[in-house]
DNA sequence: CGCCTTATTGAACCCCATCAATATCTGTGG
DNA sequence: CCACAGATATTGATGGGGTTCAATAAGGCG
């Protein structure tokens, strides 16, 4: 049990989480100081460039994450190769699939990441004695949930047109903290998938990706820089493009 | 808080659940006697035949229901009418989004059905005094996320006949309890869903639906008697046919 | 600059949607 | 039991949105 140490430090927050977001907002918001310091003596910092693969599809999983920095995809793949990404991992959603030994997608670094990793039993075990633990993982997972849904309806139901400003408008929302729907209408990011991951996201060919990109850069709805940077002079007109 | 009669009863479950299924494998297997008979107090069973709106997209909800016989399809509609069902409640599943007043999928008997609803507050209650019952519900959302990225995969890179075959291939999984990978390879059913609500379902029309079921009958994939029966000689060749 | 990767643009084709007609099923009443 | 009507499903013909194949352009990094 090795805890020696913890009667001096149990009011102290751990450095390492110190400056997370994770800790408040994440699933870690749930520990007290004391039990945030018996995971972080499991817990270690990783960091991987763009591309780097994390965990592949039918692994046996014997880590989760926090993603702290960056953003993780999840995919699934067919046998013949085609693809399909089934969610993204913004800081600081959880990556893991409690209950299950066996991952049923891969994930992988879409930008250079950042992770906060500690081994399966060590969260299981804190989560069967801290139930506050599994309510803010319920809440990540209905929240998942309702995105995945909101996907499908993209999948299914919209046009190629519709599905690219479905994404922009996404990752708008997402990544630019500073908008808010009665905020200024407003927003710039850079793109943190490549137009093969757009693609493998919304169910098209990087081609049609990329025509309906330009149609949007013709049509004023977007400005595009050095491929990467996007800016949304109207965010309220790309979401009407989006269908929504 | 009218518990007169509970000492009597606190150690026998309540008449209405004694023959449910959701009392051992759904969320009130999380619960005791005198729990779930609390809760049957604010109980009652809903027959509604198919085509019954449950509740409305951006309705405020004020109820859950487990399903008990029958098929629930959740939906998702555009301004202009084009719909996904997004997912399908099967006996024992749990209908509802707690954490959240309104809901964002709207929810219809896709078949004849039978709900145990009971009211959002209770079990919001009775969920912060049973973590049990918290667990259960993650348990589900958990898998219904698998599900749904699942379907991600089959919306947006399956053609048409893959499709097809990967929903019978699901009904066949969900409906007959006989079957199972070792087991025989056989199956049929009568399927819950029209051919509209099955082109909803996979992103498809009607028509193409009814060609690829025609492709898939022809091919002596399938056997289809009155339209709703479906008989599969070999589940396996459907999985094969589905892409898996 | 030069090389490789990533993205854009063009042309032809194909799968699935659309429009339209026919067939089958289901339930009701004669 | 059959006849009828409305709903549901199948089948056919045509067209379009997105894929595929191919070539060019732009970005990233040594």
């Amino acid at each position: 049990m090795q805890e020696k140490r913890r009667d001096i430090h149990n009011s102290e927050t751990p450095a390492l989480c110190r400056a997370c977001e994770a800790r408040h907002s994440g699933l870690c918001g749930a520990l007290e100081h004391d039990e945030l310091l018996r995971l972080s003596r499991h817990t270690t910092i990783r960091q991987a460039p763009a591309g780097t693969q994390l965990i592949g599809e039918e692994d046996f999983v014997e880590t989760y994450a926090n993603v702290l920095k960056g953003v993780v995809k999840l995919t699934k793949m067919m046998a013949d190769g085609r693809q399909q990404i089934v969610g993204l991992q913004f800081a600081p959603d959880f990556v893991g699939r409690p209950f299950q030994a066996e991952s049923r997608v891969s994930a992988e670094a879409a930008s250079d990441v950042v992770l906060c990793v500690f081994p399966k039993n060590s969260l299981d075990a804190m989560m069967k004695e801290q139930p506050n633990m599994e309510h803010r993982l319920l809440k990540q997972s209905l929240n998942e949930l309702d995105e995945a849904r909101e996907w499908m309806l993209t999948l299914g139901r919209k046009t190629a047109e519709e599905k690219v400003a479905s994404f922009l408008y996404m990752i708008a929302r997402h990544i630019d903290p500073t908008h808010d729907v009665d905020a200024q209408n407003a927003a710039a990011f850079d793109l943190p998938l490549t137009r093969a991951d757009i693609a493998d996201f919304l169910g098209l060919t990087i081609e049609t990706v990329s025509r309906q990109l330009t149609k949007l850069r013709k049509a004023d709805a977007i400005v595009i820089e050095a491929n990467r940077r996007v800016s949304i002079p109207d965010v309220m007109r790309l979401r009407e493009l989006s269908g929504n």
